[in-house]
DNA sequence: ATACCACTTACATCTCTTGTAAGGTTTCCT
DNA sequence: AGGAAACCTTACAAGAGATGTAAGTGGTAT
């Protein structure tokens, strides 16, 4: 049952929205917070979102280009705004859809289905900026360059761009990619990162794993 | 420079398109013959398929829906009938996006740009019916499940879904495979056929690949 | 019936990946 | 400045997985 997260400040709009999905078989949540609407949506791990432009604090659009950086779900966003240049910032700042209230519930959830469609043959893409990482085959792409990860260093690039931009413990990369907490032997993390960091570096991606001393690591992705 | 094919029996109107995207720096194609029109769209490898509804002959939402099942490039639909019901049937059968003329160039422009963007993360990925073959990895998904076939039997794999559904030559395989004509031993592509065709059995395709006695092997996709 | 083609299994080689070891470099603190 | 702790790098060897060879079985067409 995908998940669907509705970003609408009408709160009766909003319960529509909800109810038309949650008859079609979604798990539709709305969201009533509207400060740290960024982290909040983050942490529902939705399949999809649906996006009002006018919205307390931040605009939809904001929102958008923000979401669409560190994201790999499709967005889509419905405004009573109705002009082509509205169309065409929207579509700018990497949203999938972009309709106009009113919109017929048909209308929305058809829109809504083949976004879906077409980004489930993604559901293992992780993607930052121009950079997309493929959990299951370690893929990395980058700028139409293509390299294949081994399995420990997709591990950790996987790690690292999942809880980007914050940093990644130490002792969280040793869980997730040797199993254990407790590092008995820094030196192998340190090898792998070694490892991972050549080939990056090799691949047009240079520097952009920090070390923060003492903690863990972390992705510094302000140039790509 | 991504191309773009245009189906459309309207001249004047097919023209105007081709204009516009030209202008956009992308390689437009219209195609004026209405006969065979899938045979000629595919041998072009198109990036992205612009299609018309009312054509001679097959209808665009047929068209639609053939080229859907063998082929990953994105389709819009761009038609003069503006019901919600056309567009609930062409978003239906696989497109993926539905305009209705007349149309604002820079709306045409953003939506197909924005189709590129999406379909780029997947420019190396085959697909037929519900089965999809990453061309870079050899990551077989389908109904869900993955399965990573080694270099060599996924590059058996791919020749065969490149020429579905027509039969692959048994030195075409060798050529593409090993890189030899001259097959001088035909026991390694029996090998490797046997070890494809045990993987994909444990994965649910069985008996997906059928012998040609003599000839070569085809690609059987009924029952998927 | 027989010759040809296709299929399967076992085994050895090779490549790629991983962890270990050891030595070098940077950073921070006194 | 000096030393310790944290981090980085390179080389090497063991291990896992993939590939090709070999040899024998099964099926099909004439």
């Amino acid at each position: 049952m995908p998940r669907i997260i509705i970003v609408e400040d009408d709160i009766y709009l909003r319960e529509e929205l909800i109810h038309t999905f949650q008859k079609a078989k979604y798990d539709a949540i709305g969201l009533s917070e509207f400060e740290n609407v960024e982290d909040h949506l983050m942490k529902q791990k939705p399949d999809l979102v649906i996006l009002d432009v006018n919205l307390p604090g931040k605009t939809g659009y904001e929102l958008c280009k923000s979401l669409k950086v560190k994201s790999s779900f499709p967005i889509l966003i419905l405004t009573a705004r109705d002009t082509l240049s509205d169309e065409l910032t929207a579509l700018g700042l990497g949203a999938d859809d972009f309709l106009t209230k009113p919109c017929h519930p048909d209308r929305l959830l058809a829109r809504t289905e083949r976004l879906l469609q077409t980004y489930g043959k993604m559901r293992s893409i992780l993607q930052i900026g121009a950079v997309s990482l493929d959990t299951d085959t370690y893929k990395l792409v980058f700028l139409d360059k293509v390299l294949i990860l081994s399995e420990t260093e997709g591990k950790i690039m996987k790690l690292l761009m999942e809880q980007f931009p914050s940093a990644v413990e130490k002792s969280e990369l040793f869980r997730n990619v040797w199993g254990t907490e407790e590092f008995v032997d820094e030196n192998i993390l340190q090898v792998n990162m070694s490892r991972l960091r050549k080939n990056l570096s090799d691949f047009g991606m240079d520097g952009i794993i920090r070390n923060i001393r003492g903690k863990g690591y972390v992705l510094e992705v302000d140039g790509l």
